[in-house]
DNA sequence: AAATATCCTACTTGTTTAATAGAATTTATA
DNA sequence: TATAAATTCTATTAAACAAGTAGGATATTT
């Protein structure tokens, strides 16, 4: 997982905890998180971009969580910054790719092996939430 | 996974298909699983020096498992070539590393999560083998 | 108007990936 | 014993990606 992705965990977790009464500025993110803040910063508009949180500019604004904490799946977070969830393009549900060197993916061994890993994997990061982290 | 991981994989269950009889030369391979040759040549390379093949220099030379099939774990090779098989550095077995950002790592709620997935595809990578992917 | 905060674009630095190139070494065999 | 065939070794490369950094534009509050 690159640092981004796990630092947006990380972001999420911390807006969760003022969800809904507050907001959380990028700053104090950064302070207590231990995250660089203008890294920080592109990591939040990108959740911005992707749906989850939402701002308010100017003095006093902030980050703020959209939905639930509950209601935001792992998976979809990591889908987001990491692309897919798949070690293989070919078993990828989101961002799947065919093998150049592959003929047959039916008769693949690799494609039935990293097919259950992957479902396993995806199954677990879309039933663990925000809320499963704090 | 690397695509070097991937064409490891695929050399060795092209090794599998004549384990013990014979031996195959690495231009064969690279023919018959699509495989760039010299590319191949470094792949075999680390497997040998990893202990899973071994080889004969020479005209009529080539390589071949040291191995059953059977007895070779996926996650080893796994290992050999991407490294962590954990998303996190903090949940590895083999290539653990503490995170500079996180205080506190029982504490840590992405650790728990990251954990459990962890442990699900570590099962299966070390319980399949070669012989899994013919 | 000033201070504060997000928003946006670009840049940088280092590492990794996926090869490619060429020569050295070893071995079988004609 | 020369030659061909194969592995072995070292180096290089081009492109992409990771992990930030920098600086200014924009919006909002006080």
């Amino acid at each position: 997982m690159s640092k981004k992705c796990k630092y947006a965990f990380k972001a999420l977790a911390h807006l969760a905890k003022s969800y809904p009464d507050t907001h959380c500025q990028t700053a104090e993110i950064a302070r207590v998180e231990n995250i660089p803040r203008k890294f920080l910063e592109l990591i939040l508009l990108d959740l911005k971009k992707g749906g989850f949180v939402n701002s308010k500019q100017g003095a006093g604004g902030g980050y703020y969580l959209v939905k639930a904490p509950e209601t935001i799946l792992l998976g979809e977070i990591y889908r987001l910054f990491d692309g897919a969830i798949a070690l293989l393009p070919c078993v990828s549900l989101k961002f799947y790719e065919k093998c150049k060197d592959c003929p047959d993916e039916v008769a693949c061994g690799l494609n039935r092996v990293f097919l259950q890993i992957r479902d396993q994997t995806l199954k677990l990061m879309l039933q663990k939430t925000v809320s499963d982290i704090l």
